[in-house]
Parts: C-alpha cells; structure tokens; sequence
DNA sequence: TAGTGGTCTAGACCACCGA
DNA sequence: CGGTGGTCTAGACCACTAG
C-alpha cells in the first residue's frame, strides 16, 4: 500500500478509494467490483487489509457481499444515522445544565394490555410503575413514563426511585441489554403539557424503548420532550 | 478457542464472554479490564481475535479503550439506536403499497438565512427549492421540502422532478455523501396539514438532514410526517 | 463443486501516551 | 520510556452458495 499515507491506516486507503471508484462511477451501483485477492494484488497489501476495509463498507450499507457471489456496490443505498441516547442525568450535564428530578407517582399494579404484551407478562401479572420529570436547570426537560418487568428484576420493588431515577438504576444493575428504540410525534395531553410547560396539543417528540436483557423484557420506557427538542444523529 | 462452538465465530464467543463478566459485575463498569494478550492466553486464542472482538465492542459504546492506558468498561454506557432511512419509494413499496408522488413546487430562488448557512452559500445565492407529496396507496405519506446546492450539481437543475423525485436522482447522481440527520416534532402548519390530511397543529415527526460530498454541501431537506408514523431503531 | 467471502494464527512493527 | 492498543502480513482452513 502507497507507502504510509499521512492520512490514517492502509485500510481506510483502501476505503477511500473504493468509494472514490463509486463515486466516480467506475463501479455504478449494483455492479460487482473485483473479489478481495485480485483487490490485494493490485494494492499491493495484504487480503486481511482488503477484507477488513470491504467488511466495514458492508456494514455501512455501502457494498453487498454474499459468498461466491461476490461483492457488489448496494443498488439502493439506506441512509443510516446512529443515534447516541445518552442516559438523562449526561444529556442535561453535559450541555453544562443543572440536573433535578422528580417521582411523580410509583406503583405497583397491573399494566395495560399493550404494556402487558411488550413486558411478555401473564395476565393479571402486577409491574413496577413509575413517573417522574426531569429537569434541566429547574426546567422541563423529559417526561419518564416506565414500566419495570419485577418478574426479571425483582430488587427494583425496593429501590427509592426519588433517590435514583429508574433510569440509571437500570443501567447500573442491568446493563448491556439489548434494546429497541422508537421515535415518534405526539400531542400533550393537559397532563403532559402541564409538567412540560407547554400548552395543550403541542407537539412533543417521544421515544419509547423496550429493554432486554437476552430475552427477558426487563422494561419498557416512554420518554416525552418538549417542544423543540432534537436528536442528532451521525452519519 | 473452545473448540468451535456452534454459535458462530471465536470472535463471537470471545465478545459473549466479556459482555457476561460485565454483567455478573466480575468487570464492573469503569473497571480496567485485562489487556489484549493477557486475555489472548487465557482464551487460547491469536491477539488479533482478542482485537478484534474488543474493537467492536469499543465500537458499540461497550468498552473503552486507550493506549498505554488499557481497556476499561465504559462508565456512563450510551444507548445507540441505529435508524436506518431508506429513500421514500422503498419504505413505501417494502410494505406492499403502491408508490406515488406529485411535485408541488419548484423554483430557483434564494434560500432563507437558515438554509443558505447550511448549505454554505454566499449571500443572494439561488438554489434549487422543490417541494414534493409521497404518496403510499394513494394516501399521503411524506411531504419533502428540499434545497439543493446548484454551485455543487449545476446539472440538478435540468432534472425533471416530477418524473423522479429529488431524493432518488441525488441517490443516483452524487452516491454516497456523509450526511446529518435531526429528528423533532412539529405542529402541522395550515398548508401542511392540507397536504397530509390532518387536523392544523397535529404532532408530525420531522427529519431534517443536510448532506455533504467531502466539505462541499449538497442538499439539505425536510421530511414531514403524518401523526402516527414512526423510525423504529435497531439495538 | 469450485470460488467467494469469513475467520483464524503467529509474528511483527508502530504510534501513542500514562506512569 | 515502556506497555498498550492499532495495524499489517502471509498463510491457512472453513462455510456457504451460485452455477
């Protein structure tokens, strides 16, 4: 490889000049580029080096790889934005704000059906219930409406969520579940327009996440913002 | 490596193994973890297996790793949410409804402030505005308000947009850009709700998402979406 | 069934940066 | 300055699957 490029490691030359090849359409889309030894040879290093810089492209969406077959440049590229969700407590810190939060109401009691269904719980079956507000600087910041799955975390019945939010008390005790994450609009209720400071009806951006941990649901969490709240992503 | 076990690579199992004594709290978070060849003879395994398994879990926000200092499991994990956003036409047709669109608006003027800062025009500058209906079944699905950067495609302003819509000739002709991407909500504007058929002031999830080539802005567009839609994210 | 990608190894050199 | 992670190599075997 062209003798230690300034710019980073050989693979990532490899990268660049495989997207350049699409970029300048020596490759179009769908078309299926050379394999990963001809690839080696004509950049003169290693097929691990290859292997590895394709293998990323892949996972980028970029290329297609299917044994036998080939490598192909993807005929219909997706957009992919990696979404960073900080816990609540480092959202508000780290934009330099003063974090607070508050129980509003904690129970436990059967949850409704859809809430049932997600936690995978029998009928009948009773969860911890929790809703508090988080606040930036004393002002609105989120609204936490959660359900914890007490089948799979039992100990949560005794935690003082006034203490703890739920939220980094489940990333401390249960962490490096899996998770699936969705990212909605909806309108304030009076309730919710009251804690968010907002008027009735204003349009709130809410996330709800549901909780593994292998394939036990161990939560499941709706998370409401007020109006003008964003979520970056990267890439 | 425990001798090919049926669950995939040894990389893999490497990955599974660490991810339990993170859980078991063997390795609580914030902890020092073994280096690279420390873990490569316990393993029975090639340092470049151990690398690679820690790689991907640094990665994915798992661990943390620094020269010299070593590899520690990260304190303050994030949650990261991989959305994928496939161009309009696909969303539509991959949940079997037919595909539609109408072009409402095209002009070649100069953009607000707002836009022409982010695409990186000199003052007085005129870009391409379009503003497009996607239609699913008919019904409307994604009301696009977009602006491209004629100094980087001149050739965008010769494209016929109501024969294919922006988003997929820019797919088509300036592959592979870097791009990013905010979600919020938004109250649906009179026009707006006209054009997706809902109540003025209803919740609708906006993405907005600027995109380069290299340094040099491309497009940068607005996605408005009917109340009830929503981006679901991977892990 | 042959050829592609997927993985692994043993060894090596290097850049970085904390002690 | 020395140990850590980051990368690269040459070679090998394997799994999958298109033809």
């Amino acid at each position: 490889m062209a003798r230690r490029l300034p710019q980073g490691a050989a693979y990532q030359a490899v990268q660049r000049e495989i997207l350049a090849r699409i970029r300048d359409k020596t490759w179009p889309p769908g078309a299926l580029i050379p394999g990963e030894i001809d690839l080696a040879a004509e950049f003169g290093c290693a097929r691990a080096t290859i292997s590895r810089a394709m293998r990323e492209l892949a996972e980028a969406g970029v290329l297609e790889r299917k044994r036998r077959a080939g490598t192909r440049v993807a005929a219909n590229p997706v957009r992919r934005a990696m979404l960073d969700i900080p816990m609540v407590r480092q959202q508000v810190t780290d934009t330099g704000r003063a974090y607070g939060h508050d129980l509003l109401f904690r129970a436990v009691e059967p949850p409704p059906e859809a809430i049932r269904a997600r936690l995978g719980l029998r009928p009948g079956t009773a969860a911890l219930h929790a809703r508090s507000l988080h606040r930036a600087d004393g002002r609105p910041f989120q609204v936490e409406d959660r359900w914890i799955n007490l089948d799979a975390v039992p100990e949560a019945v005794s935690v003082d969520l006034a203490a703890i939010s739920a939220n980094e008390w489940l990333v401390r005790e249960v962490p490096l579940s899996t998770a699936e994450t969705m990212l909605s609009a909806a309108a304030a209720t009076e309730v919710e327009a009251a804690l968010l400071g907002c008027p009735p009806g204003a349009p709130l951006l809410e996330i709800e996440r549901t909780t593994w941990l292998g394939d036990l649901p161990i939560t499941t969490v709706r998370l409401l913002h007020p109006p003008g709240f964003r979520v970056v992503g990267r890439v």
